[in-house]
DNA sequence: GCAGACGCCTGACAAATGTCATGGGCGGGA
DNA sequence: TCCCGCCCATGACATTTGTCAGGCGTCTGC
């Protein structure tokens, strides 16, 4: 017989790693050798314990599931990563694919097809959730630039103007107008909305 | 031998709801006999499957947690409630427990510890996070009053003064008083602050 | 080399927002 | 009963926000 599958669970939410753990060892071809909740620590656990599949959540402190997956894939290149996350942001699935994921599920997903998932990717193969891929096709990229997803992550606090200019050290003036270019692009019609609508995308990650 | 605790599990998230079952299925005294994905399904489930304990998410489509609590408790007051959250708000175990809920575990605690707090709740004794309770108690009750909290939950959406005076069927000077009113009980400086940290609270809970 | 996109800034203006004073109606507690 | 808090409303005011038109520098690709 071969040896069973190793992998790596990190997620923030103790309970939900877990479960997932005793979810995942029912199975008889994986194991899971190792659990992390924050972020920065996943790749210091996968250098030490060697997993094959690394399941990553998308929302985690210390460093979130994408810049992980990155510095997972450039530190331990055997090891593949399925991403995990409870939202459906079309961003996320573009941004974990070119953070280099094998994988992608949304925790909507049905708890049997999760075990096959880890084997399709530990197979080589790629496994993305088939609605949320046409989603991503058809909303494409963020529009933004790059300082105005900054000014606009920066708006999510809830702090005026003069605030925000403070802490980019910008001008009032500039901070008026990149929030300006953000609610024109997301269509929103003040900063409030366009800062959800820009979160409901995924286009605020990385901070 | 005694029959084990049979169990009904109401988590949005099918992967979670699904790795929840397994987890608890790994103990030989409990069984869980019935799993949904909407708040509103918990009353007629509970009814159909007549289980000893429930676990309710409190983030739910449909009904959230602590609605759903009440429902149960007055559908089935047979069946004892644990209400499981990703959140810690104080706000939650306080509404919770206004509810009927038995007990009130956040997504953080340790995966083995979740089948002492359902023996414990089925036991009949109530089973709250300790940390969130000293919160509770420090936080208190919403200060904001019933309008006050209307109006903020409304203007969660990110819309105008004008688009919320008439979804409420009120003035638009009272709207903003209202909304004056809650920035200065939050302490927050403006609309989209006060938003946010009563949301943190918990404050705005309840459809 | 030049057009275009981007970032940064200014200044000005209209609109939305937040604050305040004031007043009337209603209900519950001293 | 009278007072107090909440709700609803008005009107006026200062501040903040969103928009627009410009100007300047840098970088990139044709």
């Amino acid at each position: 017989m071969t040896a069973p599958i190793r992998l790596l669970l990190a997620d923030d939410q103790a309970l939900v790693r877990g479960a997932l753990a005793a979810l995942l060892s029912l199975e008889p071809d994986l194991t899971v050798v190792a659990e992390v909740g924050r972020g920065d620590e996943v790749v210091a656990e996968a250098r030490r314990t060697a997993p094959e599949v690394a399941l990553l959540d998308v929302e985690m402190p210390g460093l979130d599931g994408i810049a992980a997956t990155a510095a997972l894939r450039a530190a331990v290149p055997a090891c593949r990563v399925l991403v995990v996350t409870t939202f459906g942001r079309p961003g996320y699935l573009r941004r974990a694919m070119e953070a280099g994921a094998n994988g992608f599920v949304v925790k909507d997903t049905p708890a049997r097809q999760l075990a096959d998932a880890v084997r399709r990717v530990h197979a080589g193969l790629r496994v993305v959730d088939p609605t949320l891929a046409a989603e991503t096709l058809a909303a494409g990229a963020s529009p933004l630039t790059e300082r105005e997803t900054e000014v606009l992550r920066a708006a999510r606090g809830g702090g005026t103007v003069a605030d925000l200019a403070a802490a980019l050290h910008l001008s009032e003036g500039t901070v008026r107008n990149h929030l300006s270019a953000a609610i024109g692009k997301t269509g929103a019609r003040n900063r409030a909305a366009a800062v959800r609508i820009a979160e409901e995308h995924g286009w605020l990650l990385g901070d």
